[in-house]
DNA sequence: TCCTCGATGAAAGAGCCTCTTACATCGCAG
DNA sequence: CTGCGATGTAAGAGGCTCTTTCATCGAGGA
């Protein structure tokens, strides 16, 4: 809401906004601090009062993404099953990438510096913990097994995921069969647990 | 070898290597084909007699890195178990992603055009089938399980190299530790799939 | 031997970008 | 109603990619 015409009430949010349309529409590198300045309407500089800089910008798109990450898989309904379930919760994973790709890529991009980011490093600390809980159930008592057979878990999904993001699947899966990667790699994972 | 003052002799070679260099130091974004240029000792318009452009450069890194994967894993000799096996091949995966970061980022990178380097799509074509050829026996007869098992075995080996090369994992594996994670997955993966 | 030609280099410039510095304008607290 | 902090603009330094034009080289034919 702009309280007037020259100072524009909500830059920072309808920056953030418009950076992650940018990223969506151009990806990582295609994005500019200039262009999503000219979209909103404001000068080049004005960007500048709200982030330290360009890769603050990118952080802050990739922070949200997490956090959105997280209500995803914390939704995935618990079906009884604990294989099923570990299936779901990858397969939504999955999901989550494929519906955004560009930003998921963000997520995960090298180029931002996590020391002078560490809300990411956080945001990878609460996925983990979620798996965490979600495998309690399959894995058994020990925590430190718990710990590691949710990294397993996260690098499954994230492996397919990041394959299919980068075209790299594309011979394997037709149309719309892109879950079968994920589902038949978690269902052999966690079936393979027990014996 | 230079042959003259003037021209260089072999500056597409030189410039590759010096490509990696910085890719190496700086990443795929702090890499600029002007430093390139400067570092070789040529004019910033020479390396465009050798590259349509900048992506090029690192496409041609690119390429290079997944041949000396496709050799890394080629290399992995057969133990006899294969569950062993489809291991020692996903720990060679994590192992050389972890030996040059940047430069197994630059291999995935989304930045790159795949419509305008096909040669990466073949790259990952190749990577595919060194994995069916390597999991035949362990899978069996069935070609369809073979190509898409082949696909899972690479999603788990690639998203623990992922992870581990954007530092997510940090939490789960101590120093040195990072094997436990993919050897426990695909472990588990293996085992899963025969019961 | 000389000369021409194609390949490979340099020089210079257009246009874009990030980020900084200095200044202008606003709303609000006292 | 006044002064201050927050937030915007203007202008510019310096860097980058890529293009265009020109210079220089090596090699093969006359």
């Amino acid at each position: 809401m702009p309280k007037s015409a020259y100072h524009h009430g909500d830059l920072r949010s309808a920056l953030l906004e418009v950076t992650a349309q940018l990223v969506r529409e151009k990806g990582a590198r295609g994005f500019s601090v200039s262009e999503a300045a000219r979209r909103v309407g404001v000068s080049i500089a004005a960007p500048y009062r709200h982030f330290d800089d360009r890769e603050a910008m990118l952080a802050a798109v990739a922070t949200r993404g997490f956090t959105e990450l997280q209500e995803t898989l914390d939704g995935v309904a618990d079906p009884g099953d604990q294989v099923v379930r570990a299936v779901a919760i990858a397969e939504a994973y999955v999901g989550f990438a494929l519906a955004d790709t560009a930003r998921f890529e963000v997520m995960f991009a090298a180029s931002i510096d996590k020391d002078r980011h560490p809300e990411l490093l956080e945001c990878a600390g609460r996925v983990q913990s979620g798996l965490q809980d979600a495998l309690r159930e399959l894995v058994g008592d020990d925590p430190a097994g718990v710990v590691r057979r949710a990294a397993e878990l996260w690098s499954i999904a994230h492996g397919v995921a990041a394959l299919l993001v980068e075209d790299r699947l594309a011979h394997v899966v037709g149309p719309a069969g892109e879950d079968t990667v994920v589902a038949g790699a978690v269902r052999a994972w966690a079936t393979g647990l027990a014996g």
